[in-house]
DNA sequence: CGAAAACTTGATTCCGTTCAACACATGTGG
DNA sequence: CCACATGTGTTGAACGGAATCAAGTTTTCG
């Protein structure tokens, strides 16, 4: 995950990267970072010297387009997280991001669009969404007990029915640009 | 400006771009729009299609790399209103946005960074902040009497001590990445 | 098994919203 | 040039969603 620390010492998550991504051509292709990146889970991590990226960039220009691509879906997610944390209420807010992951998890071969599991603690859900724990803990509660998610333990998702979860979060996947970002996705 | 509908209507502005900058790298790049973008003023838009951005791109590397740079200026930029909108009050909020204006609006000749116009309303920062009209105008008031800007009419702001509104709106302009986005600054 | 971390729940508070009215500037057409 | 509509800004009162504070409970993991 990105991360940004405000001044109180209160933290903003920035987005969650999945496995297999390429994790800080934001970070590392401008000359100072802006923010801190860190593992929400164990793994494994390869460092690809900057050089190397620029110079792959423009002698290969299908792998400098896929890479470009990738960092304008990265901005294009933030896009939608500014709007999460700006215009919508604390459910909504977790049900889009829940509907995100889901997507995603999937898309990385994670986890099932209906069925998952969400490697995050109540507190780094509210960090990712501006809430407090304590009201991502009764939001999560409400989306349970109104049928929207259900939970087999705390960092277990499954999503009876997608289309209404969606609905709920106000949730569109055009945002991720799954075809753009994922040729597998595409075909 | 950059914007967004969510549910409900409710609009959330994502940025806001300076004169001469490239706008739309963001939407053009990937297949399909996932945002509107407006001008808040009027003026001149030059339009570049997509295949000579694309073209030039590769052909000419320190133009393709100045255009990936300022793709990833831009990501940095999203990433800081997360931050701001997600975990800052409306005082400090609105202090940074005023901040970074002043920096942007200095770097583009448009204004100076103590004093300058904002052709916005306190609709359309309401949007941009993630709060209602009436509480921004509450909160300008605030910092108005608390002596952190100045206002001759509604639109045109005076900073009098730029280190104390930086501080209250706890802003650092390293996200801004001025340095490497405009050579002129770099100099 | 025991300690720390994470989760849950209740009571209370507060920042920002909502609702409502009014002030003021702008500009447009009669 | 005035009458009037419209958009924008200002202010007050009441409300509400999420925060805060506080106390448990459950899970995780060394």
């Amino acid at each position: 995950m990105r991360h940004k620390i405000v001044a109180g010492g209160l933290r903003q998550i920035l987005s969650i990267h999945m496995k297999g991504e390429m994790v800080d051509l934001q970070n590392s292709l401008l000359g100072m970072a802006d923010h801190s990146v860190q593992m929400l889970t164990s793994g494994k991590v390869a460092m690809i010297p900057r050089a190397d990226v620029e110079r792959i960039a423009f002698a290969r220009p299908s792998v400098g387009r896929a890479m470009w691509i990738n960092t304008l879906v990265d901005a294009s997610i933030f896009r939608e997280w500014i709007a999460n944390v700006g215009r919508r209420d604390a459910q909504t807010r977790i049900a889009h991001l829940l509907c995100e992951f889901s997507l995603r998890l999937k898309v990385s071969g994670l986890g099932e669009r209906s069925n998952y599991e969400l490697p995050m603690t109540q507190d780094q859900l509210a960090d990712a969404t501006g809430l407090t724990a304590v009201h991502v803990n009764r939001t999560l509660k409400t989306l349970e007990s109104g049928g929207l998610i259900g939970r087999r333990t705390p960092r277990f998702i499954e999503i009876g029915d997608w289309r209404k979860l969606a609905d709920a979060g106000d949730f569109n996947s055009a945002y991720l640009h799954l075809h753009e970002s994922d040729p597998a996705v595409a075909a």
